[in-house]
DNA sequence: CAGATATTTGACTTTTACGTAAGGGCGCAT
DNA sequence: ATGCGCCCTTACGTAAAAGTCAAATATCTG
């Protein structure tokens, strides 16, 4: 485990853009230290990165994966705002459980459209 | 079964707007017949529209989600394109189960978000 | 310490997926 | 005949998420 990553080690890990990166950092969702002026980022900024990927990827906005985010380092709190925590955390897996059902369609009809395809392959070795 | 939708009763069945459902049309994903100008929507079409909005949810692009239903509709074909679409759905359905794993990371980090919130309140209540 | 390589900020541009406004047509209930 | 609701096209506008480019530093390496 690494105590720092440059900048160009994450964009070749994650194959995204500096641009990229700091276009997140402006957004607030990650915070790399100084050296100077030059960004370094921790394992903890790395994990972050990988988590914003993982929203990205399954079509969540910067503000929604910002607030997701935000949930993650809640800190203790009072009674309500746990109360409203917890509210968004049900609200958000509602939506993902929603989203695994697209995917499970989804599949199932990729599925259905191979096995039409490999059908279609045999009549044609039988014609031929 | 109707024979036919007008686009704004798509439009509140799926919650957007006519300009969206132009837009698809524009891009090429739907093909709602016309009785002179206005558009008449078939089941064939308000099905499309569903397909189209699952995808995305999913956070595919309106290009990724052409690919998806050009899929569906692939005629009897040749065989090198049986083989094509065989390998483009077999891609898909990899970028699909990723998904899913994400999505299941998330979920069990949502949990466990829950969880300290539902931990910090019991401590609150114990000490007050 | 020089030269190459990496990083910074800032500004402008681009792409996607629509929103919105303007201007007009059709059918029908008042 | 007119007001209402729904429909059409054309065209410009916009927000999000970066891409791209320039010019100025920083940092590393021999």
């Amino acid at each position: 485990m690494r105590d720092y990553y440059t900048i160009t080690e994450l964009t070749r890990e994650f194959g995204i853009s500096t641009r990229t990166l700091r276009f997140y950092e402006d957004e607030g969702l990650i915070h790399p230290v100084r050296r100077g002026r030059t960004r370094l980022f921790r394992p903890a900024d790395r994990l972050l990165v990988k988590q914003i990927l993982r929203g990205k990827r399954l079509g969540f906005s910067i503000a929604e994966i910002r607030e997701i985010i935000q949930m993650y380092k809640a800190p203790p709190g009072e009674v309500g705002q746990l109360r409203t925590i917890i509210n968004k955390a049900a609200e958000k897996r509602e939506e993902l459980r929603q989203k695994r059902k697209d995917i499970e369609d989804t599949l199932a009809e990729l599925e259905q459209v191979e096995e039409a395809c490999l059908g279609r392959l045999a009549e044609l070795r039988v014609a031929s």
